[in-house]
RNA sequence: CGCGGAGUGGAGCAGUCUGGCAGCUCGUCGGGCUCAUAACCCGAAGGUCGUAGGUUCAAAUCCUGCCUCCGCAACCA
């Protein structure tokens, strides 16, 4: 029966913070992938897991006073962490790797060995380009203007050492693969990476830190640890134990379709499979970039407070109904916005209204006039024969959709099918049938058309909604064979005397004035992020910072910014002090000459739009509207405020 | 001239490659039905396809300019 095998991946999500409904978005795409592909038939692999290394941890354990390990611990495995979102939203992944499971990081090793040995990564030796402060050294092409990018402070020739991947050496392969048919899909991102990454010219990427120690440490040089390009990208063939113990299915199911965001489609289509073709292992099948869900037509991120939660949606309104919405409203290649208002109606209008009310008036019909089982006798009539050639022949379409990835196309046409169910009651009129027995036999003919095309629709909406599909199965009566891919091309598989069972509602409509509402309500503190304990600061600390009030002595808006002005101040020392300020959004220049403001001005200069700016104005900030905090004209310039 | 995406009835989208009566879902209005989850079925209204020009017998579709929105990048100390 096994067609073969089929490796799906998502990305490995790097456990900082809690996910978000995007995380969730490509997750239960690529299980409804996998699930679609277990169904025909494949062995299927479907790995998800966490990338846990790397400064940004390092630092957030810090603050929280824990370990890294204990960090990513709790996001991780702890409550209502991200093991636990995959079970409540059904994930059917097949394994979890988290980059500190210790066969990883002895695989990584391995690997890091490997490509040293052939002579791929080597130990480079910097001209220069360190920041001190910033304790980040950078290559030539990442400095802006010769300073650092991070802070905008000089650099300087560093002596610091570190392991480069020879990236340039496969530029041309990687050209190549690139231009592949069917490698990266949509092919609209194959330009972008070659316009924006290979035709400027591919560079030796550094792939070990001595900057922080939250990471696998290169065993042939302590004091490096492996950077992020080899220790995540890895991770999908560690998991299957490639250079290591833990497992022995890299044979088997080697190479894979990956899942990423369009965000990082770069390192899957040109880094990782740089490093295959350095471990001369075969390129990944696919890689495919899906796009974004966008919140009010704007990019989700915390600082907007407009994260979505997926534990939140799920328990309110059913795992199978968030995942088909997923599923149903974007198309996987490009950007989508999600709104609560969508989501409702959306499972109103298709999975209560035409799917679970499908089945319910059915069952009910079947109830009703035969008393849960169909008798045998059939009379077919002409008004069938549309209905039941569109179940029979959807499979196929759907398939050719699912093969493409056009997992929102492949939904629909499904739901065309039910539609058209829902139709077929009304031209059959039932109810009108069964006033006179005569009909018996013509009666029970239309419910079982009704019946099959039930089956048929569900068995193809079983990768996207599991466990609701279980229950309408149930309901109509179906056993295991009923339900199985190879049934769902074929018109007639319920046994003729089928009996049916009455259910719980599939789908509960859902009152979406009142939801809204509620959502609304929730979401103004669930979005804000919790509010960071602000730690004590001792006078001694408080005195370190050294405000100064200014006055506005130039003010103009900065050439292809749109956040920023550039103030010549006067700070009482002599020499015009020049700051940026990002409120360009809320002031107009000319209104800000000749006003009494206050900077900190002890802070170390920072490059801004290639300028220093030395120094911060003082702004009140709430809701995202800044006010510049400005003082009455007569306190002189030059008074530092204590 | 940094890179890229998008502007189509009230909302969200398809159609643009390969010119040929402007389509889908939701919403609104009218009707039908009563098996069903106030559901289902039928019908109607509603669009100068962002804008200005060009090519053509014919343009949402091809070409040129402009406007607006969004993302990346940059930046927001």
């Amino acid at each position: 029966m096994s067609k073969g095998t089929f490796y799906i991946t998502t990305p490995i999500y790097y456990p900082s913070d809690k996910l978000h409904i995007g995380h969730a978005y490509c997750t239960v795409a690529t299980d409804t992938i996998a699930r679609y592909k277990r169904m025909c038939g494949y062995d299927v692999m479907f790995l998800t897991g966490t990338d846990e290394h790397g400064q940004k941890i390092e630092e957030k354990a810090k603050a929280k006073g824990v370990t890294p390990k204990q960090f990513v611990d709790n996001i991780v495995e702890g409550k209502g962490g991200i093991l636990d979102l995959w079970k409540l939203m059904n994930i059917s992944n097949d394994r979890f790797i988290r980059t500190t499971d210790d066969y990883h990081v002895e695989a990584i090793q391995n690997i890091f060995k490997k490509m040293y040995d052939k002579g791929d990564i080597y130990k480079g030796s910097y001209k220069g380009k360190y920041c001190t402060p910033c304790e980040s050294f950078w290559t030539e092409s990442q400095l802006k203007d010769g300073k650092c990018p991070d802070c905008g402070r000089e650099v300087h020739d560093a002596q610091e050492e570190a392991y480069f991947f020879r990236l340039s050496k496969y530029a041309d392969r990687v050209q190549a693969l690139l231009e592949t048919p069917g490698f990266l899909e949509p092919a609209s991102r194959v330009n972008e990476m070659i316009n924006n990454f290979i035709k400027p010219g591919l560079e030796d990427l550094c792939v070990s830190r001595t900057t922080f120690s939250w990471g696998i440490p290169v065993t042939f040089d302590p004091g490096h640890v492996v950077y992020v390009w080899v220790d995540a990208l890895s991770n999908y063939i560690t998991a299957l134990g490639y250079a290591n113990g833990k497992y022995d299915d890299f044979e088997k199911y080697w190479p894979a379709v990956h899942m990423v965001g369009k965000e990082i489609v770069r390192f899957h289509s040109i880094i990782w499979p740089a490093m295959l073709m350095s471990l001369e292992l075969p390129m990944p099948k696919k890689v495919y970039g899906h796009g974004w869900l966008l919140m009010d037509g704007g990019k989700m991120s915390k600082s907007k407070g407009n994260v979505v939660d997926p534990y939140l949606l799920s328990e309110r309104y059913g795992v199978d109904s968030l995942r088909y919405f997923l599923m149903r409203d974007f198309p996987l290649g490009s950007d989508g916005s999600f709104t609560n208002e969508l989501l409702i109606n959306r499972i109103n209008s298709d999975l209560a209204n035409d799917f679970g009310n499908l089945v319910s008036r059915t069952v009910a019909m079947v109830l009703k006039y035969f008393d849960g089982t169909l008798p045998a006798e059939r009379e077919a009539a002409p008004v069938d024969d549309e209905l039941i050639g569109m179940a029979k022949s959807l499979r196929d379409i759907y398939e050719q959709n699912m093969e493409s990835y056009l997992t929102q196309a492949a939904v629909l046409e499904v739901f065309k099918v039910i539609s058209r169910a829902n139709k077929y009651i009304d031209e059959t009129a039932p109810w009108v049938l069964a006033k006179d027995d005569n009909n018996r036999a013509r009666l029970a003919t239309v419910m079982y058309n009704l019946l099959e095309t039930i089956r048929i629709t569900t068995t193809l909406l079983q990768p996207v909604m599991p466990d609701s599909c279980e229950k309408a199965f149930a309901q109509i009566g179906a056993e295991e064979k009923d339900k199985l891919w190879e049934n769902a091309k074929t018109f007639g598989i319920l046994p003729s005397n089928v009996t049916v069972i009455k259910g719980d509602t599939l789908f509960p409509r859902i009152d979406l004035e009142k939801e809204l509402a509620y959502l609304e309500e929730l979401g103004a503190p669930k979005t804000q992020p919790e509010p960071e304990a602000v730690p004590d600061v001792t006078i001694d600390e408080f005195a370190k910072v050294r405000m100064t009030v200014c006055k506005v002595l130039e003010c103009e808006n900065v050439k292809k910014s749109e956040k920023l002005l550039r103030f010549k101040l006067d700070d009482g020392s002599g020499t015009p002090r020049q700051i940026f300020s990002g409120i360009a959004k809320f002031y107009k220049p000319e209104e800000l000459i000749g006003k009494t403001v206050v900077a900190c001005t002890n802070l170390p200069p920072r490059k801004m739009m290639g300028e220093e700016s030395n120094g911060m104005l003082l702004s009140a900030e709430k809701e995202g509207v800044l006010n510049l905090l400005m003082l009455d004209d007569s306190v002189p310039a030059g008074s530092t405020i204590c």
